[in-house]
DNA sequence: TATGAATGAGCCTTCATTCAT
DNA sequence: AATGAATGAAGGCTCATTCAT
């Protein structure tokens, strides 16, 4: 009976701080309803994670983002297929309303209001990503790009993407009946391959 | 007398709010630190404003950028040009860190992290500003396209311009050098305009 | 009729914090239990003294204590009649347990459980009254003294009077009848006194 | 062999505890921080002890002190040879900084802030030391003197000797060069002795 | 009109203790 | 016999708001 609330407790924890975090923000979220959702004394977050900021480190985890992008690169499509499957992947990841990928959610928090585990996120996450991105650039292009041109086709294929998260509620608004189902999400992506690809083609 | 000190009070107040909520979300802005700037009674903003939100929801006004829109709207430039242009002045409001543009980035704070105000922000700024680049795209696109394509081209635009405001933690982390002066910021507006205008061609 | 509650909330914040520290030490003490018996909220220590340690620094004052150090230099008696006078009045102010000397119980805890405050009792009160001895001590003596031995007359006078109060739980234990009262503290005084004068007028 | 490794904790609690509670009296000792030290499970105290109170009480023995008494007592010397022996001892005691003589800081916290423990001191170690030293007291006086004296004489020598152990955070602030070597501690003591036998002889 | 003072709800954290094994 | 996990009470502090003037 110990065995689905007493060893597991952590567990718990951690999935209602991805939960928590992800819908307030780390500022925003507090303890009390962290440990609610996860059914907890108070006072579990700090005995298991030392602190608020312990549980956040914790629940940051990217193995399924550094996944997609191993997946990708050890493809051996056309470098415009490559970019086009990532491309659908990540926002299959980053708008599922339902799975676990709230990570994304957290991280697209983080930007806004960067807690001291930023760090930690730009180094284990989104260098990485940013790096990946712009080798497969870089080979779209097939032309010799300067760094900060690279950098920038870079940001601007991420700040598509990131766009339908981030702007997620005004979306809503404007257009109630937006619903992030799988169709959609996939004419999402269809859409920025296709408005990314010959600018990548065209770029000096 | 009494007048002026009290209208300028209320005005200290509304510019000292802009500048906390663009630093530190709505959520992270305390009444104290933004009558502390102002120099007024902590009891001031409920006194003025009613509440904290009240006085948020008068910090946030969209003249700079209704402006943009206008003087976008009346040039006779080409379609192409008066998008590139606009992107420029865009990012210009966006990305210049000591002007009073901050009502941009207090724009960007509230897609993360909505709070009651977003309403207003929508339907007085952000409706108007997509409806006016769906008109632009149209017109550069220059081709019958379909609603959803024509909302996601703007999407792909507003998502590129406001990745540097909002990714700017990231960016600064990952590139310590990285500061938006006029000539970074120029150099980013023609970036996506040459990012985009390809793309706009060559969509479907 | 604010008058005797709202106005004076410091005041009697002050006092009940001198009550609390002195019975439970600083650490002991908690800001609720001063708050209820100030019949003040729990924030409004916070509001006027910034924290907990702010309200001991504002606690601690040691008029009293200076007031007796100038009484006593400015007397034309003889050097012992004015250590035996001094030793009388600071009992007096050391054991009296209905008045405002509250100062000497906190500085006797901070003594057992330094906070950051000692440093200031240090400086302000205590390094004064210990020169101030020393200078009365070597008037006493009439006779050249090595600093350390000034020294350490002074710590033997000033140890007899302390263990009054530091050992008070203790002596009551033992002695359950004992009372403080005047004729006992002006007993003590005395014998303090005859104790140390001969021991002044013999060290080497 | 599991009995020795259970009597192994239950010692190490012991002595653990009485440094975490000669460092920062009973209050400001966690319990987690002595199970810490000790190399235990936070639930060890409890389960040996009881509770934190508990361990206290088993962290009180005076055995040392009370070998002391009795090594005075049996010595064949001259009443102020012992009384300035036992000083010597007392203080080697009292302010020997690394030996295990932490009962004496652990009672002397006692005394600033008594915890039910006290009464297990006072009977065990500090009646009788009382009672020991006003023997003493009385040999050396050589003469008839009333019991309030004799007590007052006790405290003292009593409240000198203390005052170095007591006063240490003060007397340190004030001349941070202060440290108890062996030297200074038998200047101290010298000193103590020195400065109470005329005292003694001359008490009325 | 405007403000210094005060409030109450809530936050994160700490701690001695207890529970289940 | 002993422990890792968990708990509940409490602590200091912060904050938007309200009160009395």
């Amino acid at each position: 009976m110990m065995d689905t609330a007493g060893e597991n407790t952590r567990a718990r924890l951690v999935e209602a701080a991805r939960e928590v975090f992800a819908e307030h923000g780390f500022q925003g979220a507090t303890v009390r309803e962290i440990c609610r959702r996860a059914d907890a004394n108070v006072a579990a977050v700090n005995y298991h994670f030392g602190s608020k900021h312990g549980l956040l480190s914790e629940a940051l985890n990217f193995n399924r983002l550094k996944a997609l992008q191993s997946a990708t690169e050890s493809s051996d499509a056309s470098p415009e297929e490559r970019l086009r499957a990532f491309i659908m992947d990540f926002m299959l990841m980053l708008l599922d309303e339902d799975n676990a990928s709230r990570q994304c959610q957290m991280m697209a928090r983080e930007l806004a209001d960067p807690s001291p585990a930023l760090d930690k996120i730009v180094v284990e996450a989104i260098a990485p990503l940013h790096e990946f991105l712009g080798r497969l650039v870089k080979e779209v292009a097939a032309r010799k790009m300067m760094d900060a041109d690279v950098r920038r086709c870079v940001y601007s294929i991420l700040g598509q993407c990131l766009f339908y998260r981030n702007s997620h509620p005004v979306l809503q608004r404007m257009n109630p009946t937006l619903h992030y189902d799988r169709k959609e999400i996939e004419a999402i992506a269809r859409h920025i391959a296709d408005f990314s690809l010959p600018a990548l083609r065209a770029v000096k």
